[in-house]
DNA sequence: AGTCAGCGTTAGGGTTGGCTAACGAGCCTT
DNA sequence: AAGGCTCGTTAGCCAACCCTAACGCTGACT
């Protein structure tokens, strides 16, 4: 035997195995909700919760049809994962679905994390802010709790990603914003842009290599009949914006 | 233009969804071996093979019934999964199970951005260096090349993990070692502690308590029949180590 | 009134990765 | 020589998630 005995004293049980240890309940922040037990969640459920809560976030029906086309999986797929997770307590299925006490719980921790991750990713670790995204979609499965609060540590009170989207449970009071597609003949401060838009690596560059960050002044310039608007970008240059864009692109005042 | 009508053009995909892109091949470092492509493989793909990398580290035998006790599966399951990765051309089977060129690229990914995760979570996120063995368990399935390459300019040029274990492609040539038990009436330098260590919060609150981390002296001052040795350590106090612990300690000199 | 699009569901399957029970081969000990 | 391990394998099973095909409902438009 190569190292003595002891491989028999615990012969089940020798590796770097898969063994999960149920995390204390601990406030993440002064702000923050506990996150609690949500990390053994199995990662669909995690997914199908903050789709939930992004879809609603972002003011579109929660409904079935939307989570297939949010998450790109078949309407059955959701159909019997929508009926799990009721079964299990964390989303009331009515005209729309809605998220329980819990099933808010959830998705506000995944949210957070997703969010928080993106914040560390461009502020800790120097990636490029558009496109951060795709590595959080990760993370947030990867964060527990004492990561979590390590990083918020780390972080300077972030109350939003770097796209804008408030980080739930940091106290951010989200100003009421309309889409650019919305405004007209107006000065406006860029707020935030949708997750939709994250997705796309062009259309991230093309608002990143123009200017189009949150906090950047937007004025309307010009409008289409096809909804294509011209706008005029921090008093400096002018650019014209789809209607797919300028619906995902929100704006204050 | 970059904005226009891409709603309808691309209807099925509105969300956060799945999509996964290849990455390019990088060099992490000036001595790390590129990750490439690595990343695609199935998360127990990479587990196994990390598995493998670590036994043959350890100098164990690299057999199945091995395998299934240090991932905690059984022995059927094991033997499928290597059989799989063999016809996917990551082990070859023969007395001993051997990674194959490709596996032992895959085994080294993983091993190499575990160890940076638990160097990164001790250093810069600030935790114990006796937690940080569970979440690097996680860690090392959700680095991405690009993250993996801003670790490494975040850290001071790292050679090995918090507990000792060189990283893959760090360029550490690990001096030559022997278990704690081996020792007889010598000081020597605490040099590594074994993974399977690591999984015990006891155990690691023992070690972190009397002092017994990397580059601790380490004088072997008492002996029993049945294998308890008692230390001195730092020249400071004396402590008693039973024989599973003494045999996954490593020395130099 | 008829048609059609959108939605949720059912039926039937497939893949992945795990499990237990049981067996045969090799090896050590008695 | 006989028993008893350890080891790998086989057979059969299960749960989690996903899929396509197809159906019935509803509401809007013609």
């Amino acid at each position: 035997m190569c190292s003595g005995s002891e491989a028999s004293q615990k012969p089940e049980r020798l590796g770097a195995g898969r063994i999960k240890f149920v995390t204390d309940v601990t406030d993440v922040t002064e702000a923050g909700a506990g996150a609690g037990d949500v990390t053994q969640y199995r990662t669909p459920y995690r997914e199908y919760a903050a789709a939930i809560y992004e879809l609603a976030e972002a003011d579109l029906p929660v409904i079935q049809a939307r989570i297939a086309e949010w998450l790109g999986v078949s309407r059955p797929s959701v159909s019997e994962m929508i009926h799990r997770m009721s079964d299990d307590g964390l989303v009331d299925i009515g005209d729309e679905i809605t998220l329980t006490e819990s099933g808010l719980h959830l998705a506000e921790v995944v949210v957070r994390r997703h969010r928080l991750a993106e914040r560390f990713l461009t502020e800790v670790l120097g990636l490029p802010w558009v496109r951060v995204h795709e590595e959080a979609e990760v993370w947030e499965h990867a964060i527990s709790d004492q990561v979590e609060k390590a990083m918020w540590e780390k972080l300077s009170d972030p109350k939003t990603c770097p796209h804008g989207n408030p980080i739930p449970g940091a106290g951010y009071k989200a100003p009421a914003v309309e889409p650019l597609a919305a405004v007209t003949d107006r000065v406006a401060v860029l707020e935030r842009i949708s997750e939709e838009l994250e997705l796309d690596d062009e259309i991230m560059d093309f608002l990143d290599t123009n200017g189009l960050r949150p906090g950047a002044n937007v004025e309307t310039v010009a409008r289409t009949p096809d909804g294509t608007i011209t706008v005029r970008v921090n008093d400096d240059h002018q650019v014209g914006l789809g209607p797919f864009i300028a619906d995902r692109v929100f704006v204050v005042r």
